[in-house]
DNA sequence: TTGTACGCGTTATCAT
DNA sequence: ATGATAACGCGTACAA
């Protein structure tokens, strides 16, 4: 047994040399040992063993130029990201499929608007293989960013920029995102279905694809049935404690309300009590996302339209995986770019509609 | 203007010849500059401008021997990554303050068992040059790994099989925590000076130091003035009211409770409430975290113990810098193992207690 | 102050 | 099937 020596670590040369065959060699057992005559491959294993052999990732990378990382840059203002536990899933959603395909997840915040810099040179340097990011802002300029410096980029949520379409300005952009107008349109139904007749949306931030893509499904399902009336939140219990309020103002008479998402709707629940109203009986509720544990724990528990954040996280990161590799024929076509994926959504039912 | 060949990136080599001196003088000018006649820098300056030369990760890091890069290990299950915010903003914290020492982060999720054995190959290829982990359990694997491999470490709370003296087993672990024991002390010595007698602990799992620690506090303040009544929970709202269903099983004169956190006071509320029990009137709480925005936006508003979590993730961040860069006397002595650090809690009143 | 030259550990090309 | 050997791009003694 010999010892490796403490502070450098053992290299391929001296796996080889201990293993009585050349570098290339044992280059060869090293990543997968393909036309290699079998005990010689096993001498080399066992020289790895012996030595405590790991490969140098850095050397690696050098002649290789893939770094089997990818970035995870998250733009979100504080208030959501702590309060909404949509990240953590996606990103667990995210790190699991990488795992699988023995890739790295490097975490990108971005907090000013001067931290592009920081993440363009990041990108640019070659530090990663390719980038997921999430939720962009029409005037964003990240996709301007990994399009310079040709950095493969899956997007979690339909970048505000694009139409929806697939046509035109969004070829060739590759995202993931809930089919949050469908979901909506199901949820107004639903209350539809119900009886209600004056239903009233709180919106999320305009800007944000999530939120009007939302609102257009409530409008799709209201258009026959009534004149439509909406506010505008900001995806958090407060902003959707003040939609509601200004909408009761608007019109008392106000029996169903669908929320952009949970949290705006337990906002819109304390408001609804406080104003003497009960829910359901007075006034249905739905909200949007099944936030864990805010949906279920809510006091009547939310009804609201799920969809499955994880799921989609993984997504993204195997059609990133699937640019990166070339595709499902082995990459004879160089990077493939992916169409966008829709996944579905579905209403949970609870207490509060 | 010279366009850079696209695919190929410009060299530090290219960069030199660009500007008309030799490769050592332009790797000197990217690397601060000193020691370089200032008219040359310039030159050099301009040429990396002009090519866009961005520095080569890799083949920096074969030579130096640093990744600029460090891990954070979360293992925690599910439930609780989700539904608690508390990961995020330590995570944010720790992001902010690797980003003002250009260092990067390295998100590690240990899902399974199995997983330690992915970390540990990873951790020991040179990947990054530390890591970061937060609340092992007592016979977590990770110390062991960090040790084997000689890769400094530190932990966020207190590592289950440290003694909290700082003597023994102690010696040389780093980690940063918030005062559990100190925080759930002054909670309850408020409830005590409230008036309330027959004061119950919901504890977290208390194979987990923070509950054990926060057991610990509730325990000294009580000492004197009645006999203890606990129950153990799981840090999730279910878990909070299947623990306050049994303790008014067993008592029901209880007048005051003090939950671990934030989320399993939510869940105490409810079952409250739900025996026709009035939150503070009949029965005082209070909870443990500040969590966002589960403590403010509860009803009532629940008082509690709030600790600066961002504020912990930094520190933990500072920390293994210091570490890395061999402490403030600039590394004259090798790697610096810093103290463990306890940061303080406060007491926030609102009002359910 | 600047340049020369070597080495970091690996993969890939080309003989053999 | 295997082995020399040339890159990969950079930092840094050491020399000048």
């Amino acid at each position: 047994m010999t010892e490796p020596r403490p502070g450098s670590r053992p290299t391929l040369e001296a796996v080889a040399e201990h293993a009585g065959v050349s570098r290339a060699t044992a280059s060869r057992v090293v990543n997968g040992g393909d036309g290699v005559r079998a005990h010689l491959v096993d001498r080399v294993r066992t020289a790895i063993r012996e030595l405590g052999y790991v490969p140098n990732p850095a050397a690696r990378t050098l002649v290789t130029r893939r770094t089997g990382a990818v970035a995870v840059i998250i733009a979100e203002p504080e208030v959501r990201i702590f309060s909404d536990p949509f990240f953590s899933r996606q990103v667990r959603g995210i790190a699991k499929e990488l795992t699988a395909h023995d890739t790295q997840l490097v975490l990108l915040l971005v907090e000013h608007r001067g931290d592009y810099d920081r993440i363009e040179r990041y990108l640019a340097g070659g530090h990663v293989d390719g980038a997921l990011a999430f939720s962009l802002h029409t005037d964003d300029p990240l996709p301007a960013i990994t399009r310079r410096i040709g950095m493969p980029t899956v997007y979690g949520g339909r970048p505000g920029w694009t139409t929806g379409t697939g046509k035109g300005e969004d070829e060739g952009v590759v995202y993931v995102d809930a089919d949050n107008r469908g979901g909506a349109r199901e949820a107004v139904r639903y209350l539809l279905a119900q009886g209600r007749r004056r239903i009233a949306h709180i919106a999320g931030p305009l800007d944000q694809t999530s939120a009007a893509d939302r609102l257009s499904g409530y409008r799709d399902a209201l258009a026959a049935a009534g004149p439509e009336l909406f506010a505008e939140g900001d995806f958090t219990p407060a902003g959707g404690a003040r939609a509601m309020a200004e909408l009761l103002d608007r019109d008392a008479g106000i029996d169903a309300v669908f929320a952009g998402n949970d949290l705006m709707a337990t906002g819109a629940l304390r408001v609804l009590r406080e104003s003497g109203r009960t829910v359901p009986g007075d006034v249905a509720l739905v909200g949007f996302d099944d936030a864990e544990p805010v949906a279920e724990s809510a006091d009547p528990p939310l009804t609201t339209v799920r969809q499955d954040i994880e799921g989609m996280g993984r997504l993204m990161a195997r059609l990133l995986m699937r640019s990166l590799n070339g595709g499902p024929d082995g990459g004879r076509h160089g990077r493939t770019t992916p169409d966008p994926v829709i996944t579905a959504t579905a209403l949970v039912r609870r207490a509060s509609a």
